[in-house]
RNA sequence: GCCCAGGUAGCUCAGUCGGUAGAGCAGAGGAUUGAAAAUCCUCGUGUCGGCGGUUCGAUUCCGUCCCUGGGCA
């Protein structure tokens, strides 16, 4: 039935607490689809409550890319670009559609528009050689292959300096793209709410998970031996509720300043969303306040060709 | 009712020895190709509580009224 669809990718996004869960959950349902998440938080087991998982909506919807690592593991948009095209070849082969789900810009728009990303093997011999440079000697290279470079997080630690140069150096050698990018035709449908809205959905869905767990969840990651630098950069709820545990931020300090940073996280999602549209993706807006299944499921009913053979006949076009 | 202390940006406050004002937080915009929930850049006009007075000029001084704390009755 997929197979008559104008489009082979169903991608569902938005920014954080707007409910892409469950509109990729029901579309799924009624396509028989399966979801393959783009949430660079949600591949580690572990990180249930902070990183939103609700695995429980699910119901009997398949999904991938999803507890795939050990919290504390290393996950990259490489590595994420190579996991969904792995992903999305094998839901199509079983002739269901793959429903990309999630709020990480950086991947969806690896995935959206395609970027062409070498796998770059470790290299020894220039590893060993830049042992000796200082930081800034690093930096510096660095800028030499890259004079455009905007990522300054390339030089806040040393091993990831030496990373990019390595990434860099094999990129210049290789110039020409690798294999051969798959035909993928996405439908993108977005979830848009006013920000102020969204804003007050943030702070009580917080608000919930500090009530249901999400504390104890950060101190059991820590008592399995997950160390707190790590959980820095876990996520914005494992740095601040890990600054509570620590004793560095008093309870009602730890909920407004996490409370602020999740809705500054909001606002940079959707930066990425329009960036993303002014480089040409068509992203479709449905209104979370209204009822986003209902207009999503308009939009996929008119998209079909017609006198195909539409198995959601019900929904009337507008 | 009386006495003190305050009323300045959405919030907490600073300041102007009289020339219409600025920090932190909150908020907004942008960048983004191997940690991306990362990392980085940019953005501050508000009847300075109301009304009157003095003054070339008042948010600043004076008077008065209103409001909020605290104290005394």
């Amino acid at each position: 039935m997929t197979r008559s669809l104008p489009f082979n990718l169903l991608t569902i996004l938005g920014p954080t607490a707007s409910g892409k869960t469950r509109l990729a959950v029901a579309l799924a349902g009624e396509l028989s689809g399966e979801i393959i998440s783009a949430d660079s938080r949600q591949v580690f087991r572990g990180m249930d409550i902070g990183s939103g998982k609700d695995l429980h909506e699910y119901g009997s919807v398949p999904y991938h890319l999803i507890d795939i690592l050990d919290s504390g593991a290393e996950f990259s948009v490489f590595a994420f670009q190579r996991l969904f095209l792995a992903a999305f070849a094998d839901i199509a082969a079983r002739g269901r559609l793959p429903v990309l789900c999630g709020g990480s810009g950086l991947y969806l728009d690896a995935v959206l528009r395609g970027y062409r990303m070498l796998e770059v093997p470790e290299d020894h011999a220039l590893r060993a050689e830049l042992e000796s440079k200082s930081v800034d000697e690093l930096a510096a290279i660095l800028r030499g292959l890259r004079p455009q470079q905007h990522n300054t997080s390339d030089l806040l630690a040393r091993s990831r300096t030496v990373r990019a140069i390595e990434i860099a150096l094999f990129e210049q050698n290789r110039p020409e793209p690798d294999a051969q990018w798959p035909d993928i035709r996405p439908l993108i449908i977005g979830i848009r709410w006013e920000r102020c809205e969204l804003r007050s959905r943030i702070t009580e869905r917080l608000r919930q998970r500090l009530e249901g767990g999400m504390i104890e969840e950060v101190q059991r990651l820590h008592d399995a031996g997950v160390p707190w630098e790590r959980l820095d950069y876990y996520g914005l709820e494992y740095r601040y509720v890990g600054a509570f545990l620590k004793g560095e931020l008093k309870r009602n300090d730890m909920f407004q300043k996490l409370n602020s940073a999740i809705h500054d996280f909001a606002k940079r999602q959707e930066n990425w969303f329009r960036k993303m549209e002014r480089n040409g993706v068509v992203i479709n807006w449905v209104e979370g306040a209204g009822d986003p299944l209902a207009e999503a499921m308009a939009m996929i009913s008119c998209l079909m060709p017609p006198g195909a053979i539409n198995p959601w006949s019900a929904v009337q076009c507008p």
